[in-house]
DNA sequence: AAGCTAAGGTTCAAATAATGAACCGAAAGA
DNA sequence: TCTTTCGGTTCATTATTTGAACCTTAGCTT
């Protein structure tokens, strides 16, 4: 691997831990040489991807990519789009919601609205969603091509629960299932006790770009419940989709055009 | 430089661009040979930190700093605690405000609250503050080490106006009357035309973490406007201060301790 | 349509930067 | 007090990065 490769998994690395971490611990954790983790930590911290406690001598994720995601932002802005859509649904639904975007082949949790209830599921900003075993990894996969099922479901497939479905072509039907219905179900996937619903946001005919689900406790999820959760996640989905590609095609089209 | 270096400087280089680039536009843009830049791009895309548009093979900023910064923002809430208090600002001044964090030894602009006026000041998220011809950076300066302060006097300092001051002995005593009122006043540093007064946010006896500013068109800037602009943005920080640092110290007081 | 230019992308010997075992001093635990 | 572990550094060895030259394709000019 290039060394950009093993600093950004080193980033990736930190961005993982709970709180912050000592050189030691980060060096074993990423499998690299104290003295090499600590160059690139060095080197992150001159460019703000890291910080370091000056008295605990801790390292801790920097402020630089706050930067970089609200020029991100500002150029693609999924999250002010999605966002009260995502508030409107979790008011709507009761439950737990939350949005993910797909990166450096990741679904990445990037906002959550925290149901109002005492029982209730919990979902970490910034936890990363495998595809096979959660209702947001499936609404995403379902309406990816065909190469991009293969090559996620090529990967050993990890059971987080012991009804986590792990066999390739039992989770291509589901997907076939999920693709027909418009939303995914994920039962127990990931933690038992879970149920949730999921539907991809996506430009109409092009990869998904993330996707949005509803997740709640399974006593609360009758087979009606669900499915009215799968609706109202599939619409919002929509909607947030064509407030995101629909409006931005009829301005970008003539200019497309032209330069074209 | 080393390799990570040079890979974090070229995507910065992708950050200050507009829209998309293409790969030689990039690699003259850092100075880069096409296939050393070529490399970064592939790598840095793995990562997602890039993206390329599979038609027009364009690179842009990807979507891998939207979780990290997320991240951040749970463990440190500096934008969702600033935000409601910069938009309160905004809203009693009627003029742009601006909120910046430093990383990497610079300042960027990481949210703007927009004047409602049709004649107002346009700050661009994303766009970095020099230190010398900015109220946030003289604001931010002010309070700085000594060391800090000489470093950053210490560089060649760009006169972006033929009023922006760029004598470090004149600079030194603009900071010297902002650490005694308290808030920084900056007149046509960057632009002609445009006065601003900005405050720095700060752990008690501690470096600064960012600053917030109102920025607003010299015409309605009179001595008297500036001074109450300049004592409303100094509350302002005051308040964004206590809520990021004042109740965190009680609450990890104790549990700093307990470590210690 | 032929010819030209510049684009994105790739190759491989030469040059350079990354590596990690051994080391240091400090501090926390036994 | 002794031991271990921590953060951090050093430098000869080693592996990776580098970039001129190359290929192919796309758009422009003649």
């Amino acid at each position: 691997m290039s060394t950009i490769g093993k600093a950004l998994t080193l980033l990736d690395a930190i961005s993982r831990l709970e709180k912050e971490a000592g050189l030691s611990d980060i060096a074993r954790h990423c499998g690299l040489d104290k003295a090499t983790a600590r160059r690139f930590l060095v080197e992150l911290e001159k460019h703000g991807f890291v910080e370091q406690d000056m008295e605990t001598r801790r390292y801790r994720l920097g402020g630089a990519p706050v930067r970089l995601a609200r020029i991100r932002e500002t150029r693609f802005p999924y999250l002010s789009v999605a966002t009260p859509f995502a508030r409107e649904l979790a008011s709507l639904t009761g439950e737990t919601v939350h949005l993910s975007e797909h990166a450096a082949g990741r679904l990445s949790t990037i906002h959550v609205e925290d149901s109002q209830r005492a029982h209730r599921v919990i979902v970490d900003i910034g936890s990363i969603l495998p595809f096979h075993a959660t209702a947001s990894g499936l609404g995403f996969l379902a309406f990816c091509a065909q190469k991009d099922i293969d090559a996620a479901l090529s990967v050993p497939l990890q059971a987080y629960t012991d009804q986590t479905l792990t066999d390739p072509t039992a989770l291509r039907q589901t997907l076939g299932e999920t693709l027909r219905r418009g939303y995914s179900i994920c039962h127990h996937g990931l933690e038992t006790g879970v149920v949730s619903v999921a539907a991809p946001i996506r430009a109409p005919g092009s990869l998904p770009v993330g996707a949005i689900a509803v997740a709640a406790p399974s006593t609360r999820a009758e087979k009606e419940t669900v499915e009215q959760m799968g609706r109202a996640v599939m619409a919002t989905a929509r909607r947030i989709s064509e407030r995101l590609f629909g409006l931005e095609q009829v301005a970008a089209d003539p200019l497309a055009r032209r330069a074209g």
